[in-house]
DNA sequence: TCTCTCGACTAGAACGTTCTAGATCGACGA
DNA sequence: TCGTCGATCTAGAACGTTCTAGTCGAGAGA
């Protein structure tokens, strides 16, 4: 007994057709009511519409974008683990409805591979994919922009043909040390996030900032990582340092948090003693154990900035890459230096 | 000029007919090859195979699941900013596919309603709705189970027809006390989830527990809340108290970090002076500024039982409700009470 | 009165698959 | 020699929508 009495009501679902003949009306009339398009008199329409609302009917976007010349359609693969690609996702929403574009989202993680993510978006025929942080190398992604055009999102492509939209990682971490510097700190180390995306752009970021600053000879780049656990072990180091540092500027939010929690268990006080910023301004930087001075990436105008391009590129616009000012976000872990660091 | 040369190249996808005149076969024939079903020899299907390879075929989804007469389509909505919903969906991809389903997913964010999520999977035409933590209220739940089997994970169902999938949060929260207990506390707190999903359980389950140890007297439950904000300002609280409790149980994980942090901030140590077990076992669990106890919800566990759930539904069985057994995770916020603790 | 236009509506062909119902053919047993 | 069978392949109809190319009147202009 797979469909008798038990099956739940509904599940046969009504269709244009089946509008129609209750209403005693054509498909392409309906079709045309349901869509809102002229071709309809006001009363057919009111009455067409009154008829398929009783039934429940709701539009089968499949068949609907199989027929339609464009699917409107907007691939998005993002990490299910990163709370930033959750902001950008939700943002993305609004932008490609905004434009009258579908999103279809397709999830990576752990035990799901890119790979599988971009093949599932293929087999949806969207016309275009962005992919949030992607960590696929420069083949892979040629060849994939060879069937779909790419535009990858917080993450710079020397791949041709490829767009991308990503924050400017290396100006970015200059608002950091000016904000420090402009507070008085003078030692400042840069806890740098090894081989993870960006970390090259932040890491030179901070070098140039510093160097613009004359403080070059007090400053230090400290292997760290993008994780908590890269944080807290770099800040124990640092603690041990002959000279510590009185601010610390982050690889990104999960290594400050790595950093921050293993200084107050210390003992050492934020910003009293240190300064810490992060970067991302992600939700770990809004807790309240962290009203964490962050560097903002504003994933609002990123989304926006993503869609745009997609839909330039399927335009027939040339593949462009769009650089986005960060912003500093200050909030409670930075603080003017104490007066010894204003002393030497 | 919009289609011209600009073009990406590949966006005129091949379809099985391409494929079927290139190789000088039917279109039946290659989609027999590309299902991998009998029906064709393996000389003719090697070659077809390669013919598509080579010309780049891949299936048009959604016009494979507008003729199937079951499109084997799961649709879920989660929530971008709960990092449990992504563990969630992650197995909820794997247990899908290993009964030959695909997953249409569908995000809940502050700017996207669960209403507008649930439309656009019917949309989609999913065979059946699992929807991860709605906050819907029953009404909207029952006229929705009209339109689409329904199953809720990580909340109870009081509506008809509408099946369910979540731990015993009671019974969770009995094995923190349990464990608290074991390990020589007597005074114990419950900072509770005011009135997020699954408070009152938790909040049962606490009162139950200590009761069962004939703890009662000594027992309490404060005013809490599903953040970090409601865990840290309870903590507070607290810390005033006349007679200061030597073991926490928070509602959740995020709960629980809050109360962690002002713990430490107040050079409380944990768990030397007090133990805090979280519930939830989501990825603040494991940072390194907190390797938290936990009650674990076993996302994996709990997807399989969704997914079986759901398509026990689609095959007319009668809805019913799952319940999953928590476990405890002991980490380094539990530990024995110390000697005050034990002598009254 | 005849044509012309315009609004309201419809018939039927797409879209790219899968499915049903054959067709074709060589082999094999009687 | 003939029917039958199984393996391999194909024609054509679905699926539910949108789109193209109309039809049909009614009113306007000549």
């Amino acid at each position: 007994m797979t469909q008798p009495g038990g099956r739940r009501a509904g599940t046969a679902r009504p269709t244009l057709a089946d509008v129609a003949r209750e209403a005693g009306v054509s498909t392409a009339l309906v079709s045309i009511v349901m869509r809102g398009v002229p071709g309809a008199s006001d009363a057919t329409r009111a009455r067409v519409q009154a008829v398929a609302d009783g039934m429940g009917y709701v539009r089968d976007e499949r068949a609907r974008k199989l027929r339609q010349s464009s699917s409107r359609l907007i691939g998005v693969t993002f990490d299910l683990q990163q709370a930033f690609h959750g902001d950008l996702v939700e943002h993305l929403y609004g932008a490609a409805a905004a434009r009258g574009y579908d999103l279809a989202i397709s999830a990576v993680a752990p035990t799901r591979d890119e790979d599988v993510a971009i093949q599932a978006l293929l087999r949806e025929r969207c016309e275009v994919a962005v992919l949030l942080g992607s960590a696929l190398d420069d083949a892979v992604l040629a060849s994939t922009a060879q069937r779909v055009p790419l535009l990858l999102v917080a993450r710079r492509s020397e791949v041709d043909g490829v767009s991308s939209v990503h924050s400017d990682d290396a100006g970015g971490v200059g608002l950091a040390v000016d904000h420090l510097v402009s507070l008085g700190h003078r030692r400042l180390v840069h806890v740098d996030g090894a081989d993870a995306p960006g970390a090259d752009d932040r890491r030179r970021g901070f070098a140039l900032a510093v160097e613009r600053h004359g403080l070059t000879s007090q400053a230090q780049i400290v292997p760290g990582g993008p994780t908590e656990h890269d944080g807290s072990r770099a800040a124990e180091a640092l603690l041990y340092a002959p000279a510590r540092p009185s601010a610390v500027v982050a690889f990104n939010d999960r290594c400050a948090a790595g950093v921050l929690d293993l200084l107050v268990r210390r003992q050492v006080d934020v910003p009293g003693d240190v300064s810490v910023v992060g970067y991302d301004d992600s939700r770990l930087a809004v807790g309240p154990h962290a009203q964490m001075s962050t560097i903002s990436q504003n994933a609002a105008e990123m989304a926006e900035a993503a869609i745009d391009g997609a839909l330039d590129l399927l335009d027939g616009g040339d593949p462009r890459e769009v650089v986005l000012a960060p912003h500093l976000v200050a909030r409670s872990t930075s603080g003017p230096a104490s007066g010894t660091e204003l002393l030497d």
